[in-house]
RNA sequence: GUCCCCAUCGUCUAGAGGCCUAGGACACCGGGUUUUCAUCCCGGCAACAGGGGUUCGAAUCCCCUUGGGGAUGCCA
């Protein structure tokens, strides 16, 4: 069978980081394996799901290149779909509607299986005993069982489970005399008798257990007596998250369900009702979260955790695509720099880690730059010209310096927002790196040098990178210097930065007289200093 | 509270009982080099959370503790 796998986010605001995460995880298995990828949009919150929304999401997956397969499902057409099935599973017996609280109507409920005896997901664990608090009395209905187990400190601790967690249940009295015997009781609670018994001190029951084995996290397991039943239709109707997934899983013949591991909870609830409806069960992989730097869950506060947030902060597609796939899952090797190919070829589940990661700024940057260092020049001048117009020295007068700035300065850009680093090019107003700076004029050979080149430069007739170079040479023979000494505070004197592009080129472009004038103001400040 | 999950440098990770004196990348620190891409090159700092087992041998397997996260919704 070949492999089916969806991203269904609930477009209720901006597309998070982890949840893109989640689609190229998904996307990537997908591509791996020459299966499908489907979009599924759960709306079933009518509440919270905005249009607005669904185009960001549409925006998002665009922009990052994960072309989806097939239609587009959207889960708010499908609520007839859901409530046929939910009646299937009343007439069934394996949903009930809950009581109606006065003027309250209720909402249908999913009972967890009572009969497990065939049932692939559910095992049994033993007889297991429990000492409950002899205050608290034990309610039994067929919606489930309410007691109170018994604290540290020996205060009630209430308890509300599903029926199904507690087959063989007996209840005793601290004398160990049965109060209550679930199975000779079960007809009468399922039709509608309730029980209540004062007096118990500890109850004996059947666990059994819900279980399946998980591609990222291995065998996984969750005991019923933890479990409650379900509502899976609002008491206004509408049905509810789980109950669509479910049956859109189904419907879509979903064969991996790949998704953030704060749903593994959901899965047992979602194994089981999966096995009610009688549809195959998938098979899951629960991916550990994204976490923000103080290794807490990303929320709105942390900002830039949305995918525009990183495209309007000048962060490639190719460069987010690639490290965002490195969270938590890498090839195995030392490669991190993949192309799309290249990920998809290496991608396996089985290799996703299961601990959570936190997002590092700095290296999505740096990786970034690696991704602009390949960029068509033309495509590189049109994105840092936009952030460009952006700064206060900037104006369309000065494109034509721009564009060879641009290309001078692109191997070594790593964020579009560096472009204000290129100011020197374009104002006198810049600042000085001091530390360099303070360095390299301390030596007096080097400021001895400089106001000689200075010397040499105002008499040249053409500024171009072939006088500089010859100037340059001479003026460091003739200063007995080696050759390139003088480039260092050179660079600091014209541009206030110890890094940059070629000073040759960089000298040409910032042009004869202010760079006269920035060598003059740089030794006087030197000289100032000192003093 | 209860249940579940997770745990290697600051961060992302490699690591499937001997290949580990624990590798790589980013960050950080230091140095070098500067006319032929200097945001480059070289070097350094830096981790198996703690404690018990199992084993000839443990980062790797088991248990406990600690720390973090999740679930415990008529949200998804």
């Amino acid at each position: 069978m070949s492999i089916r796998v969806r991203f269904a986010p609930s477009p209720t605001g901006q597309v998070h980081i982890g949840n893109i995460r989640t689609a190229i995880f998904n996307w990537l298995f997908a591509r791996h394996s020459n299966g499908a990828f489907i979009l599924r949009i759960e709306d079933t919150d009518l509440e919270r799901s905005t249009d607005d929304a669904k185009q960001k999401l549409f925006e998002c997956l665009e922009w990052l290149g994960l072309d989806y397969d097939g239609e587009v499902m959207y889960q708010s057409q499908r609520r007839e779909i859901y409530l046929a099935e939910v009646e299937k599973m009343l007439q069934a017996g394996s949903a009930y509607n809950a009581l109606a609280e006065a003027g309250v109507p209720a909402p249908v409920m999913f009972r967890l299986p009572l009969d497990t005896a065939d049932n692939p997901v559910i095992r049994n664990v033993g007889m297991v005993q429990d000492t409950i608090h002899a205050e608290v009395p034990v309610e039994i209905s067929s919606a489930g069982i309410t007691f109170a187990q018994v604290s540290r400190k020996g205060k009630p601790m209430p308890v509300a489970a599903s029926l199904a967690g507690f087959r063989q249940l007996k209840v005793f009295d601290s004398a160990g005399a049965v109060l209550f015997d679930l199975e000779a009781k079960l007809e009468a609670l399922l039709n509608g008798e309730t029980f209540s018994c004062n007096g118990g001190a500890e109850l004996s029951f059947l666990r059994k257990e819900v279980f399946f084995t998980d591609i990222i996290k291995g065998e996984m397991a969750k005991p019923l007596d933890g479990m409650k039943d379900l509502v899976i239709v609002r008491s206004d109707g509408s049905p509810i998250f789980h109950i669509a997934n479910v049956c859109d899983d189904n419907a879509q013949q979903i064969t991996h369900v790949v998704r953030g591991d704060d749903h593994v909870e959901n899965t047992y609830r979602h194994i089981l009702l999966f096995n009610a409806l009688g549809y195959n069960i998938p098979e899951y992989a629960h991916m550990p979260m994204i976490v923000n730097q103080a290794g807490k869950p990303y929320s709105k506060r942390d900002g830039d955790a949305f995918v525009g947030d990183f495209r309007d902060n000048g962060i490639l597609a190719d460069a987010l695509l690639n490290y965002l796939s490195l969270l938590g899952w890498s090839p195995g090797d030392d490669r991190e720099k993949m192309s799309r190919s290249e990920l998809i070829e290496a991608f396996k589940l089985e290799r996703v880690k299961s601990a959570p990661a936190q997002l590092d700024m700095k290296k999505l940057i740096n990786m970034n730059g690696a991704y602009i260092a390949e960029m068509p020049l033309a495509g590189f001048i049109a994105a840092t010209w936009q952030e460009f117009l952006t700064l206060p020295f900037a104006d369309e007068s000065k494109r034509e310096l721009f564009d060879t700035v641009a290309e001078l300065m692109q191997q070594r850009t790593k964020q579009f927002s560096q472009v204000s680093d290129w100011n020197y090019f374009f104002t006198d107003d810049f600042e000085r790196n001091a530390k360099a700076f303070k360095k390299s004029f301390k030596r007096e050979e080097n400021r001895l040098a400089l106001a000689a080149v200075a010397e040499a430069f105002a008499a040249l007739e053409e500024f171009t990178a072939e006088t500089l170079q010859a100037t340059i040479s001479t003026v460091e023979q003739r200063q007995e210097l080696h050759e390139g000494q003088l480039n260092l505070p050179l660079r600091l004197a014209v541009t206030g930065t110890n890094a940059g592009g070629d000073i040759l080129t960089t000298l040409s472009l910032i042009g004869q007289e202010r760079s006269l004038a920035r060598i003059k103001t740089a030794l006087a400040d030197f000289a100032a200093a000192v003093a």
